[in-house]
DNA sequence: AGCTTCGCAGGAATCGATTTCTCGGTCAAG
DNA sequence: CTTGACCGAGAAATCGATTCCTGCGAAGCT
């Protein structure tokens, strides 16, 4: 049975003809290669690479293979096998922070199909920062990764040389503009409608809004729905006196709130378009000593361990998790080499499933 | 000038011996290789290595390594790096749950150290388990990870083989028995202590507990803060009709609470040594229209948006983020060769800095 | 002037797996 | 019985960077 060409590593072979392990040397301790297990099989480091990949070997080989395998524990070296692949088994999630709930949540979901798969998952946060975002575009460019799924930072991510490259992308809660990539979005007009509505429903006479940076996708859609219904309302007052742009964070919603109490017939109701922004807000009205009677709040987005309902707050929840999954799912399937125009699906908003199962 | 051995990849030169570029190649986008920045500034590849890496290189050679390197945009491979230098520049974190601040707050803290050392940061979710937690161990074996920042979800993680290839790694929050690593770890029975002491001092007359999981570490210091404290007030009475195990989850807090309100001359304050069952123990007393005046709560470690604080809970900021920092710096003295027995860093719970900067 | 030393660049081996190519052997058809 | 197709395993090239080793040339020393 012939030797494998190069000796196994932690073996020396110049002098002595007899391999014999060197366990003094730098490699004590290393993980088996599949040269030490084709060794041990008596066959040759194809034969083994070819078992482990599934390839057409003769049944004795096989087994052979697959006891040598066994018996040294090993697990072939992803980095050698993905220098030589080009691609590795590497989703990267890049998200805006990690401090929002929202987040995490999306998280999860990516990571629960991810893993189901196969694959693993690097969690990069951006902060809302182009550059960082960049950063990480080029880290997974760098690094081979499978696929990534993004929530954009900016309206334009950097994602030319990755797509040259035909690393599937996948952006999620917000789309990108003028560039063909898969899109995992919500109904936002939609939950902003129905936000709304509740809170006319609820008894309130005026509802005003406050929305996230005039710049952001997300934030237009969703005053877009209080629009619509504000006006159905108020077909005679200019909707614009009773919007607020902040920017997503506590304080943008504290501040804004702040701005709608000094509002010349002030709103009686407000519907915030995210959940931080929401807290901010309730801190405005606590130190105000307004009662959630005097003013109500909608709020777009759950903020875990019943806050905001207990605050009175009517609380929208929002798929993100289903986002997450749905998002993974899209890019697997590119990975898997789907074909085809970008894709771009709108989750429901009150639960169920997010794509049909498969 | 001598070519390089190897053919520039994209570049045909069996027959033609003229080099040309093969545009409709498979290999067309991508990055370039050392071989091209080589052949560009008419060196070879070691020297362009050389000069990456900063190794001695005589100037001029050293600038048109530099020239041809921007020109094309270069990037060193970090998969054909990694495999030759059997290291990368990426760090493992293992965490039990990314749906807890707590834990997210440390992410940051790492990610923050890591980030500015120039390290990628891997964020695996345990999911408390021990079997996902050794997947994650192995995955950063077999990726050759530069360190594994670890908040071990069980009293003993398989951590024997990452050890043996001399991997660095740190635990956070909890602590590793029997083996030989580094910890950073809060001053969990002063915590508690001091968040009694708190409770007796604003008038509370009898101050119970709710602790985690038994066998859980900081779960045992903190229910001995409390009993030491508890002791002093009641040495008559056995403190354990006042503490209970729960699961460090929100239910568990909800159950544990409504168990103490059965309680024969029950407490009418409450430690709950974190901050999901300090929200359970807060629906339970909701539910049971308890107020805050009757039944005074304290929580160890805080949630984002001021929830308990605003319904009088007395909050025990943790310091997650410095956490993570100190834990992050510790790993990468340790990737940068800093020898020494296991330290044990024991965080000051007051804030200010983890450990002295430098 | 001759010899050693030293610095520095190039050649080639190397990391560990995958994959193409090659070739020996088997089987079927002529 | 010979020849061609085919199957399957081994040999070797390959992925892209690092690093050991060799050797050239310049500088220093006697």
């Amino acid at each position: 049975m012939p030797l494998p060409v190069r000796p196994p590593r932690g073996y020396r072979s110049e002098i002595d003809i007899k391999l014999s392990p060197d366990p003094a040397g730098p490699y004590a301790g290393a993980m088996p290669t599949i040269y030490e297990v084709a060794s041990l099989a008596g066959v040759s480091p194809a034969t083994v690479s070819r078992v482990i990949n599934g390839l057409p070997v003769s049944g004795a080989y096989a087994e052979r293979v697959r006891a040598a395998a066994t018996k040294l524990n090993f697990t072939p070296n992803p980095t050698a096998r993905r220098l030589r692949r080009r691609s590795s088994q590497v989703l990267a999630l890049i998200i805006p922070t990690i401090e929002n709930p929202f987040f995490t949540s999306l998280a999860r979901g990516v990571e629960d199909v991810a893993q189901g798969a196969g694959y693993s998952l690097v969690l990069c946060d951006s902060d809302e920062r182009h550059d960082k975002e960049s950063t990480y575009l080029d880290v997974a460019l760098a690094e081979h990764m499978a696929g990534v799924v993004l929530v954009p930072a900016t309206n334009h991510p950097r994602l030319a040389r990755l797509l040259e490259r035909r690393t599937p992308v996948v952006s999620v809660d917000r789309s990108i503009r003028g560039t063909e990539v898969d899109s995992v979005l919500l109904d936002n007009r939609e939950v902003a409608r129905s936000a709304t509505e509740r809170l006319y429903a609820r008894g309130f006479r005026r509802v005003g809004c406050i929305t996230g940076p005039r710049e952001t996708e997300t934030a237009q859609q969703r005053a877009d729905g209080w629009r619509e219904v504000f006006s159905r309302h108020h077909p005679r007052t200019d909707p614009e006196r009773y919007l607020r742009h902040a920017d997503f964070r506590v304080a943008g919603g504290r501040d804004a709130m702040a701005s709608l109490l000094t509002t010349r017939r002030r709103p009686d109701a407000v519907v915030v378009t995210n959940n931080s922004m929401t807290v901010g807000a309730l801190e405005t009205l606590q130190r105000e000593r307004i009662s959630p009677a005097e003013m109500g709040l909608a709020c777009l987005g759950d903020l875990p361990y019943s806050v905001l309902q207990r605050a009175g707050v009517e609380v929208l929840p929002l798929p993100a998790r289903s986002l997450g999954a749905a998002a993974a799912r899209l890019l697997l399937d590119r990975i898997g080499g789907a074909e085809g125009p970008a894709q771009r699906i709108v989750l429901p908003i009150g639960g169920g499933p997010a794509i049909p199962d498969r």
